[in-house]
RNA sequence: GAGCCGGUAGCUCAGCUGGUAGAGCAACGGACUUUUAAUCCGUAGGUCGUGGGUUCGAGACCCACCCGGCUCACCA
């Protein structure tokens, strides 16, 4: 695909002159020449409009905070001035009044108007003032004021081009009707797809894009200050694995040159980390990249980030409590609160979270119960539920399912899901009281899966038991079923010692934490389509 | 993979039951030395996703295709 078939998509565009396939978008192809025609005339001016530095004294908010400051302590001169700063940023809007110009200057902390004057900057300084433009970045340096209408404002005494922008940002405005006073908003950039791929521009003209990816960093900080605290060692491990496993999922392969072999890319560190417990590191976590061959919707993508941590001599109970714990504190720190607001639902991450088995709810939910109740007999109840796919499900997984369909959806606050069939969950303990279950948990949270733990399975014949069970599936056409791997079961066989553990997907955990839908919101470059 | 919705100016969108394309903002020229995503005057800008069909006539209707979004399925 190389014709552009939208003006937005084509690339490349050299000065002068414009390559043919721009004459498709004749307008944009316009706007850009005349920024091109201004690099020029920068040029020609001696000016250079790369710079290499800039040496700001103030970011935008705090030349505010600093002017604010002055005026409350008497610190003014008589004409109501404060001391001289300087900034730099974005250019986001200009207003050019003949002799005297106005325009903001975003930088990350936010905005600061700066104000242009002919008298002050001289003839030709102002008038260069003519070869800018929106989203240029600039530095300027000046005295501090407050304008007629009361907004803080630097008065420029000298400014410098930092970076000329040759193609304008999709920005949009907002205009007032005179007639009704009505504010509306032309929201410059609203195609997802393009917000997506042109991330760039996304994070440049909405500050809200910005705001939630400084969450999404709060709350990974957090996660490690708190496992950080509790005496937890972060760790890394491989991210291309000979053998694959730790979750239910396909990977992606790929290939060594050098060693001519297939590798996988990782859909869970599980093992590795478990491994380091036998090592006996005794807390371990690591947050990383997973990878999962499966299909994109809004909560998932084929790579995202997972939270697992280890700690030894706890079990699934230990896990909850230490999870409770987490989670209070990061949502807490992150947010500003343990309560927030997704999609309408108001969560309560204070804990103690509900904990409820899984058998004992879905029995609930379908009025029977499920424990002595037949595979036959679950299919029965789960075709007369149009639940789908049910094709080679045995007992565990037509649990899964009618849990799925029947109970998932209403968990909304913070709810431990307990104690899964044994067949689903190859890689915990047997339940100490039924022998059919494991000591699994679940944390729903507004319906979707926020974790996934249990006591870790340490008993290496036990494990090697699971393994088969799990190729014979595998052979049977199962190709989300784990492959042997002999050498976690020698690792096994060395000794670990009893261990609870638990994945987190932070991906979810930041939809949750700033109210967004998709997890393509959360992820600053989602995978897409092929352009 | 299925269903629904959509693809018109740089951006956001309008375009009625088919009559030959419009608005706001952005851009460009001009005026304006305290504005508030200023205001005023003027100018330019579109093979209406692609290909075919129906029609005297298609942005509108039909078919196919491409691209995207959402929902569902898959993802224990």
């Amino acid at each position: 695909m190389t014709e552009p078939s939208r003006g937005r998509e084509t690339e490349e565009l050299a000065p002068e002159p414009l390559p043919s396939e721009e004459l498709a978008s004749e307008e944009l192809s316009r706007v850009r020449q005349h920024r091109y025609d201004k690099l020029d005339a920068i040029r020609e001016r001696g000016l250079e409009p790369y710079a290499y530095a800039y040496d700001r004294t103030h970011l935008a908010v705090e030349a505010v905070a600093l002017f604010d400051q002055a005026e409350q302590a008497g610190a003014l001169d008589e004409n109501g001035q404060a001391e001289g700063v300087s900034v730099a940023g974005r250019i986001t809007s200009y207003r050019s009044h003949g002799k005297s110009a106005f325009a903001h200057l975003e930088d990350r902390s936010g905005q600061v108007q700066i104000y242009f004057r002919k008298d002050v900057l001289g003839d030709e300084r102002f008038e260069t003032l003519e070869l800018l433009d929106l989203s240029d970045w600039i530095g300027v340096e000046g005295i501090l004021f407050r304008t007629r209408t009361g907004e803080v404002t630097v008065r420029v005494q000298n400014w410098t081009l930092l970076s000329k922008s040759l193609r304008p940002l999709p920005r949009g405005k907002t205009e007032t009707d005179s007639e009704t006073g009505e504010r509306s908003t032309f929201s410059g950039f609203t195609d997802k797809e393009a917000r997506y791929r042109q991330r760039y521009a996304d994070l440049a003209v909405n500050p809200e894009v910005r705001e939630v990816f400084r969450t999404r960093a709060k709350i990974i900080s957090e996660l490690r200050s708190f496992l950080d605290g509790e005496d937890f060692l972060e760790v890394e491990t491989p991210a291309l694995q000979p053998l694959y496993g730790g979750a239910a999922a396909r990977p992606f392969l790929t290939k060594h040159n050098a060693l001519d072999r297939t590798l996988y890319l990782r859909i869970a560190d599980e093992l590795y980390l478990k491994r380091l417990i036998v090592g006996g590191l005794e807390r371990v976590y690591e947050i990383c990249k997973d990878f999962r061959n499966e299909g994109v919707d809004r909560f998932h993508n084929p790579e995202f980030t997972m939270l697992e941590f280890y700690q030894a001599f706890i079990d699934y109970r230990g896990v909850m409590d230490l999870t409770e714990r987490m989670l209070e504190r990061v949502v807490r720190s992150a947010t500003g609160s343990p309560e927030v607001v997704y999609q309408g639902h108001e969560l309560n991450f204070a804990g103690p979270y509900e904990r409820i088995p899984m058998l004992g709810s879905l029995s609930d939910a379908l009025g029977a119960d499920v424990a002595v109740l037949s595979a036959d007999d679950l299919r029965s109840h789960a075709e007369r539920l149009k639940v789908p796919d049910l094709e080679g499900a045995g007992w565990g997984k037509l649990i899964d399912k009618l849990f799925g369909e029947l109970v998932q959806p209403k968990l909304i606050q913070p709810t431990f899901v307990m104690d899964h069939p044994k067949e689903l969950s190859p890689l915990a303990k047997p339940h100490r009281d039924n022998p059919d279950l494991t000591e699994r948990f679940e944390l729903f949270i507004a319906g979707e899966e926020i974790a996934n733990a249990f006591s870790e399975l340490n008993d290496p014949i036990d494990q090697r038991q699971r393994f088969e069970e799990q190729a014979r599936l595998k052979e049977a056409g199962d190709d989300e079923a784990h492959p042997i791997d002999e050498d976690y079961v020698r690792a096994l066989e060395y000794g670990m010692p009893p261990t609870g553990g638990l994945g987190m997907g932070i991906d979810r955990l930041t939809m949750l934490l700033t109210d967004q839908p998709s997890i393509r919101d959360v992820i600053l470059f989602p995978t897409l389509r092929d352009v």
